[in-house]
DNA sequence: TGGGTTTCTCAGGGAAATCACAGCTTGGGG
DNA sequence: CCCCAAGCTGTGATTTCCCTGAGAAACCCA
């Protein structure tokens, strides 16, 4: 089931309209404080730990939907914390948080159940759109909540990540890809720059601020090339998706 | 949930009517003193501390809805006192106050749970539209309280940033947008020029005071271009806007 | 390993916004 | 009715913000 807030985003709840509950395990309090904050915002309850003991335990009592789950913990390795979570809940979907260079065929096994996993460093935008990938397949929300955003004459499905506008299919990069998503997900709602880098870019991004006017401007001329533009900059406030009539 | 007062301002409210209550975080006295009473003017009880240590222990028995944190204290960095101010109020929202020059500093992550920023020197118009912005989002206030302002038939809306008059849409600048926020906030009131310019011009401003008078010409000409005007003037005392008819 | 793709930095150009200045208009008191 | 203070607005300088081309570096896939 999706309800649409009185800020015009949809969120995701359980089948009996309770909101969403999701485990955060990650032994940096840094991250685990990022994403409590990230998720908190999407209206899902979140409670976090920081070992692997830890995580066994409070999924016991929580009984999460989906948990986000760090392979490196310091107590006991992700695949053991894995089994015992599995044990108490047994299909609950899981989203890995991986370093980016480690092996990868050990999580492509684990992947197969239907979990899914991120490298670090991620990007909020990436977390959020997975884990409700994981959520919505699990069935813990309902399944009727599609994946298709759209705005205006413009579409984007979440799950096969096709893009298209008035028809006509458009291919976006990765990054590329992520922008639009955070516009269409927040259509005439005015994002600043800094909003932007916090929710598309990966948290250790250093770099220019000016990658979103870059981006913004890759994105102009793949989706408002010769056409009515839908997307339009408030000049010292941000960026905003409408559609194009009116 | 909102009601209007006898002056004719909406406040924002808790749901069980009581006042809003915000804590106010800074080292220099000039800037929490500007704040509270701002704020205070807004109808909102204040607390304020002027280091980190006092922040935490303010948070922990004030319980604010909302806290103004400078990132720049004299005892602690401002992101150990967000994650001290987290443990004990996980959802409080904060608005970050940074100097302007610190801007791709570290802001990264903070806006991404809904947080909010400005930079020094800001005005005191933005931090209130902020503050309320982020009150209405958290959900302390009733939610049914929206981003629009109407005054007759012309609208602006906080989110969007648009406004419109008689249905067509009207295009602001950043400074244009905040003065006539103002007044709109303040309908049928009369607002001095030294209110108008302590409150949307930044606290440093140190040119001619005849802005003020420029910025209301600009804005005539786009909100009572060939229509019964809205904006008047009161020789000697200020300006206020209120609806054509009558 | 190598070529195509993607991401990002840097820097120049240009447009928009802000503001100072000055001359002009208006309204009200005497 | 005159005059002056208060308010209005045209002009243009300056600043700030945004856009985008070019190319370097990283990445990915075969």
């Amino acid at each position: 089931m999706t309800t649409t807030s009185p800020q015009g985003r949809t969120e995701l709840l359980r089948p009996d309209g309770s909101p969403v509950r999701v485990l955060v395990v990650d032994d940096e309090l840094s991250i685990t404080e990022l994403l409590s904050m990230a998720l908190r915002y999407e209206g899902w309850q979140i409670r976090s730990a920081g070992d692997g003991h830890g995580a066994v335990q409070a999924a016991r009592e929580f009984r999460p939907d989906a948990v986000v789950l760090d392979m490196m913990l310091p107590d006991m390795d992700g695949l053991s914390v894995l089994g015992r979570l599995r044990r108490d809940l047994p299909d609950v979907p899981v989203l890995f948080l991986t370093a980016k260079d480690a092996v990868e065929d050990r999580i492509a096994g684990l992947t197969a159940g239907g979990d899914d996993y991120v490298t670090k460093p991620f990007s909020l935008e990436e977390v959020v759109a997975r884990l409700r990938g994981l959520i919505r397949r699990s069935g813990a929300a309902d399944r009727r909540s599609d994946s298709v955003l759209v705005v205006g004459d413009l579409t984007l499905d979440e799950d096969s990540h096709e893009v298209t506008r008035g028809g006509d299919g458009i291919h976006l990069t990765a990054t590329e890809f992520e922008l639009l998503r955070f516009l269409m997900r927040n259509p005439r709602r005015v994002l600043s720059k800094a909003q932007i880098l916090d929710r598309v870019w990966s948290y250790d991004f250093g770099g220019q601020a000016n990658v979103v006017e870059l981006y913004i401007s890759y994105l102009r001329r793949k989706i408002d090339a010769g056409r009515e533009p839908m997307i339009h900059t408030r000049r010292g406030a941000g960026y905003l998706i409408k559609p194009a009539v009116s």
